[in-house]
DNA sequence: GTCTATACGCCGATAGAC
DNA sequence: GTCTATCGGCGTATAGAC
């Protein structure tokens, strides 16, 4: 224990960086700089730097975590049956990392643009998530098929969709708060609205045990908020 | 004629500044700066401060125009009879205004965080323009009622989901098609897509009616770009 | 691992000549 | 209206002591 303890209190510092530029970020933009990470955490930049080699590298793996985050979340094989609590599972599991990055989608094109690297593994992370989507759509559209029937190229249309609509929402809901914090609110309203683009296609029960679902996850994020 | 054509020139620097913004900002994001600005105009950064206080007052200017723009088109009356056309005529014409700036929507975090006035007035633009699609939507449901019937909540739910996906849109594609120049194509399947999300509740003809038109709306647009 | 000190460059902005 | 010259500030990144 003594090892291991030393260990990782020797990089904690490096974890800590990587926390304080989410929360910095999520606040004020993905423009924070180094210099504003090491302040905000009492550090000099030349600690900063001796963890990474530069800027870039703080935002790589940053990147990398949200897209393991998110992959943990979101995989399913093809055919695989999906009940209504893992479909909402995914769902709300998703969210919270959208929400928990959202400063990356806020600032991917300034961020994609300085890094060819990026800009790939974002292209495929985006491909995935969408594949993934798909199957999960398909398979909650043939558990409870809507007053509207959906062709594999409509499902295909819908998971991009609402591909677009969960990664642009955190920022959106910023936008429509100026000033206020958001919360467990914001994220609950998102998800409601996210879900409305499926209604058509699922039945009117499913929806609803969906709603609910939805509607008992939003109420535990209120109660940590509490703790 | 000589006096106006006098004065028109001599502003024209200024004309020629917010246009090279706007171009420079679309291609590499709004962090550009006024230095990047008058280098590509091959002008001093004194001349720029001429006809500007502040970079704050390039990127005021820019979103009164944005507003203005898309008010023109979108305006329309409660009540208003609003056929195909006109309805088409309103989310091509909103659709071409977003995506000359789509700089802004991109990096609408960054401005606004630094400038509380161009928050109040963005949150206001975004009120307004959705009272506008609220207005649109309830007309065409009115006119083509579909499968699905929307109550008065769900017209609003759809005018919010279809607010962000136009907004959000160009900056998906970009990051959709990285380093390939994006045109009518992917303003055309944009298009597609945010109409599809009404599909359930127009009627099948009328919804055929819509991509119709908008199909014809991206024919001309290439047109347009041959010349 | 962490610090201090420092170099370099870029951008926003102003002063003053033409 | 436009230019040249210049200042101050901030952000990235490195060198070298502890």
């Amino acid at each position: 224990m003594a090892s291991a303890g030393d260990s990782s209190v020797k990089q904690n510092n490096k974890q800590r960086i990587l926390e304080a530029t989410i929360q910095l970020m999520n606040e004020q933009g993905g423009a924070v700089g180094t210099s504003q990470v090491a302040d905000h955490l009492g550090i000099s930049p030349g600690n900063l730097y001796y963890h990474f080699r530069n800027r870039e590298e703080i935002l790589r793996e940053l990147f990398e975590r949200l897209v393991q985050e998110l992959d943990e979340v979101l995989r399913v094989e093809a055919g695989e049956p999906i009940p209504v609590a893992r479909l909402v599972a995914c769902y709300t599991g998703g969210t919270r990392v959208l929400w928990r990055y959202r400063f990356f989608f806020a600032s991917a094109v300034d961020f994609i643009g300085r890094d060819p690297w990026l800009a790939q593994r974002y292209l495929d992370f985006s491909r995935q998530s969408q594949h993934y989507m798909r199957l999960i759509i398909q398979s909650a559209m043939k558990e409870s098929p809507g007053p509207v029937k959906a062709t594999a190229r409509q499902t295909a249309h819908l998971a991009e969709i609402m591909w677009v609509l969960w990664v642009s929402w955190p920022r959106y809901s910023e936008l429509a708060q100026p000033g206020r914090k958001l919360g467990e609110a914001d994220i609950g309203h998102g998800l409601e609205q996210i879900a409305f683009v499926l209604a058509p296609y699922l039945g009117e029960i499913y929806y609803k045990q969906v709603l609910q679902r939805v509607h008992r996850f939003v109420k535990g994020l209120e109660r940590e908020a509490q703790t």
